[in-house]
DNA sequence: CATATGTCCTGAGAGC
DNA sequence: TGCTCTCAGGACATAT
């Protein structure tokens, strides 16, 4: 399930196609449904044909192309999509592939590959990413201040888990890295925010730029199901590093006696050590 | 306004 | 063996 680390992974995998051109847009020929495309992928052809990309962007868990004129290609993996400049895990899930060419370089194609065809691919002008997805995403994970984060929070009593998966409260952190977060500073997924210190909000700051640049650092996550893969179809390192995600029952790394215990919060499961994490 | 729930989807694994 | 059932999870729409 891409997150940021895997969603920045993806990107710097992709860089190689800034400063190409688009030669077409086409939906290989797969038998599963297409996904959420906008507009349709006739259109999408007709509209990205000659567009020189000017280059990849990231913002949260969204994967961008950016045009001359400004208007953006979003791609949002969800759950299991891909961007891949190589063969896809299987040929069976292909949602669209973009023909790309420059003048020194050798013409290459960029797949979206999305397995369970949640992901959603949007080519949006200047004007609509503003209001469509510039204002409805909080700061990225890796550039909000510590005291901006807390303002958005302080006054709320939903339970710290549940509120960093919040987009809208700031973008990229999903249910995997909010568990592995909330372990490095230390404090139980279940305290609510309102409830916590402001030296507190300065832990799960740090832990925010530390749990994520390292995962970035070892190419994300890729979980037992091997589905999330980087652009060349190689999958991360960082689930070895895990210390509480999908470790229920498994002794605490970091405290004697401590179990990774797993409770759900908001229909999502939640890890966390019974002895280290406070409330 | 803040918060909670239902929905989309596929493949893995459990249980019979 | 092979069927049916449940579950996982991100983002959005809808409900409270």
């Amino acid at each position: 399930m891409p997150e940021l680390p895997e969603v920045e992974t993806m990107c710097r995998g992709i860089g190689s196609i800034v400063g190409m051109r688009i030669d077409g847009v086409d939906r290989p020929s797969c038998p599963c449904r297409p996904c959420v495309i906008e507009p349709d992928v006739t259109t999408l052809d007709q509209r990205l044909r000659h567009q020189l990309v000017a280059a990849i962007e990231r913002r949260g868990k969204r994967v961008i192309l950016r045009f001359e004129d400004d208007a953006r290609l979003v791609i949002e993996p969800r759950m299991s999509g891909l961007v891949l400049l190589t063969d896809p895990p299987s040929n069976e899930h292909l949602r669209l592939r973009i023909r790309l060419s420059a003048d020194s370089r050798p013409a290459t194609e960029l797949l979206v590959w999305d397995r369970r065809g949640l992901g959603t691919i949007r080519l949006l002008t200047a004007a609509e990413f503003e209001s469509r997805v510039d204002q409805r995403l909080g700061p990225d994970a890796l550039v909000i201040e510590a005291e901006r984060l807390r303002e958005r929070l302080k006054a709320t009593a939903r339970p710290i888990k549940v509120a960093l998966l919040d987009q809208s409260v700031v973008a990229g952190i999903g249910n995997l890295y909010a568990a592995e977060i909330l372990f490095v500073a230390g404090i139980d997924p279940r305290t609510r925010c309102d409830r916590l210190s402001r030296a507190r909000w300065e832990r799960v700051h740090m832990a925010i730029k530390e749990v994520l640049e390292e995962a970035i650092a070892n190419e994300g996550s890729t979980l037992s199901d091997g589905t999330y893969r980087n652009a060349l179809n190689n999958p991360g390192g960082y689930q070895n590093l895990h210390r509480v995600y999908d470790r229920q029952d498994q002794p605490c790394v970091r405290c004697p006696n401590g179990r990774i215990r797993r409770i759900v919060q908001a229909q999502r499961s939640t890890f966390f050590c019974g002895g280290c994490q406070k409330r």
